[in-house]
RNA sequence: GGACCCGUAGCUCAGCUGGAUAGAGCGCUGCCCUCCGAAGGCAGAGGCCAGAGGUUCGAAUCCUCUCGGGUCCGCCA
């Protein structure tokens, strides 16, 4: 239970007693901490309700309220607003807030957050889907439910047919084109991971370029996806020498999925589900392609349907999510989907969340789209480099490092600690400031990418975080004793205690609405209550032993409660700095 | 054309299931290191919450319209 639940409960007690709903005994964080430290709206909204005097309503309330053991202060102040302030004992133990929350409905999820295509290196696009991903994916096992991440890997559309297609116009003589052999091939790649990367944009312009090119592309694609041997083994090898590349640099960033699936491998369960669905009448012919209707009579938009199969036969990214889906709810099993994939898919999923509910594959309302928006450049455009091309992912995360690495010899700091050590810190330093960056705004917002202030050890910044963490575990090495009891005295360890407190309630909000921002905020206040502290109260060379005891415990709470945020965030973050 | 997202301090952004004097970071002004990491702390300046109506005792928050920016709208994913 969290701080905010177990005072709501308390308040919605004395709602009951007197007469009203408990639910207006909801208790936020008080609008004026100078007033109060909590408070209690729910008194005018029940007035209002029931057409009263919101202050009369509000001594009401506060007549039946019993907890003196818990409030030290309880007043009504404005036109009805119950203030509230806690007693420092009260405060105290639970200013540990080492716990976030738990769920009481615990569920099985998957994540997909992945989406990266086969042969193109992972770009500046795919960053915020695996930092916002992840994050989700930690948050919301810690809340208890049992979570599948997912990359869902672009490997079954027209690229493919693409790639096939230019390779075999340049080397035409390899066995994987002979339209009768049925295998073996050989088990080593014929072209290196460069090759392919090569080769990608490539064919995508020329097909671009070229009618009669993307015929070709086409025609691949459809004969891959009918079976045919050599295509498919060729495809395994893009594939592999693809994932291999992808997981080196989702690794430095962090990211980790528990499965790396893909298109194809829902594609075996596209024939059936196609007879299903045309059995009962929900496939129908338009154009030549097979289609689902999925507009409503209530629909204020039009609702394009989905192109189930397109008119040359060939299945597209609806076809497969579809059927992803049903592959999802037979091996896995799952209460709830989720997708994190960037704002301009809002309607593809909407269309794919549509279909699947009409067939009564899966719930509607137990599909969420995560979708996110754009990080762009100082231009306020997506992101590109100088030159206006898209920006590897590898060179994206080399050029934070080599950043974090100016910052910190800038600052004087990681000096002396060898050139391993340094480097190593460097690339946490840099990591951070990049994902804290992303996740510090809200997931639906655009951003702008500023290097220089996202790298500042000032502010707001993943950085910041670092140094505060680095500098407690310092100053807590140097501390003579072991942490105590908890015993507030000063404003800044009642500060510092109540955002402590404060640890499951940004938890659950971040799980609730699926917003990591809001652990972040969290972070970011708990990082400056302890600052303050600090500043004000002695730690490890306060002579008292009692408060020196009270204040190391405090500052290991802070310490604990902030790696678990860097967990739940998934930043890294090293020890000294 | 239609639908959706957005417009809050000089800059980058929170706050939006309506509530008290609209917050943070950066930048700016002035203080604070014989004392645990000053990457910090303290104090201050800075806002008709795009604009206009409406609902309400009360609106940055809900509704309508206008202006400005962005995204998407059946066979690429």
């Amino acid at each position: 239970m969290t701080l905010l639940d177990e005072l709501s409960a308390i308040l919605g007690e004395a709602f009951a007693a007197a007469g009203l709903d408990a639910a207006y005994g909801r208790v936020a964080r008080a609008d004026r901490p100078d007033l109060a430290q909590f408070q209690c709206n729910g008194a005018l909204a029940a007035a209002k309700a029931a057409k009263q005097n919101p202050r009369a309503l509000a001594q009401s309330v506060l007549d039946k309220l019993d907890a003196s053991d818990v409030f030290s202060e309880t007043a009504i102040a404005g036109p009805g607003f119950i203030n509230l302030a806690l007693h420092d004992a009260w405060l105290a133990v639970r200013a540990d807030g080492r716990n976030g929350w738990r769920s009481p409905s615990l569920e099985k999820l998957v994540i997909d957050y992945g989406g990266p295509n086969v042969a193109k290196p992972l770009h500046v696009g795919h960053l915020r889907a695996a930092i916002i991903g992840e994050s989700l994916k930690r948050i919301t096992r810690a809340a208890g439910d049992e979570v599948i991440g997912d990359a869902h890997l672009g490997d079954w559309g027209l690229q493919m047919g693409q790639l096939i297609s230019e390779l075999e116009l340049r080397e035409p003589d390899l066995p994987y084109f002979d339209i009768d052999a049925q295998g073996p091939f050989p088990a080593d790649p014929p072209i290196t991971l460069a090759d392919l990367e090569a080769m990608y944009p490539a064919a995508s312009a020329a097909c671009k370029e070229d009618e009669a090119r993307a015929g070709l592309a086409r025609e691949a694609t459809k004969a891959l996806q009918d079976g045919r041997p050599g295509y498919r083994a060729l495809w395994r090898h893009f594939v592999d020498l693809s994932v291999a590349a992808m997981k080196v640099d989702y690794a430095d960033l962090g990211v980790d999925f528990d499965l790396w699936n893909g298109e194809a491998d829902a594609d075996p369960l596209i024939p059936e589900i196609a007879d299903d669905l045309r059995d009962r009448g929900l496939l129908e012919t338009s154009d030549g392609a097979e289609i689902i209707r999925v507009a409503r009579d209530d629909d204020k938009k039009e609702m394009p349907p989905i192109i189930f199969r397109n008119s040359r036969g060939a299945v597209g990214y609806h076809a497969t999510d579809v059927a992803t889906i049903v592959d999802r709810v037979r091996n896995i099993g799952p209460d709830r989907m989720l997708y994190v994939v960037d704002a301009r898919q809002r309607l593809h999923f909407e269309q794919v969340f549509r279909a699947v509910d009409r067939a009564g594959y899966f719930r509607e309302d137990r599909l969420e789209h995560l979708w996110f928006g754009t990080m762009n450049g100082e231009d306020g455009k997506p992101f590109k480099t100088r030159e206006g091309g898209t920006l590897k992912l590898r060179d994206f995360i080399d050029m934070v490092t080599d950043k974090a690495r100016a910052r910190l010899v800038e600052n004087g700091l990681a000096e002396g600690y060898g050139e391993a050590e340094t480097a190593e810190i460097a690339q946490k330093v840099g990591i951070a400031a990049l994902k804290f960056a992303d996740l510090s705004n809200p997931r639906t917002s655009d951003y702008i990418f500023d290097i220089d202030r996202f790298t500042s050890f000032e502010g707001k910044t993943g950085p910041y975080l670092l140094y505060a963490r680095a500098r407690i575990r310092s100053v807590l090495a140097k501390a003579t004793g072991a942490g105590g009891v908890i015993a507030i005295a000063a404003p800044e360890e009642r500060d510092l205690a109540l955002a402590l407190a404060g640890f499951a309630d940004a938890h659950r909000d971040a799980y609730q609405k699926r917003l990591p921002h809001i652990l972040c905020e969290h972070a970011f206040g708990l990082a400056q209550a302890f600052s303050k502290f600090y500043a004000a109260c002695r730690i490890a060379d306060e002579a008292d032993d009692e408060v020196r005891a009270s204040r190391i415990a405090l500052a290991e709470a802070v310490a604990a409660q902030l790696d678990m945020i860097f967990d739940l965030l998934g930043l890294p973050a090293p020890n000294r700095m």
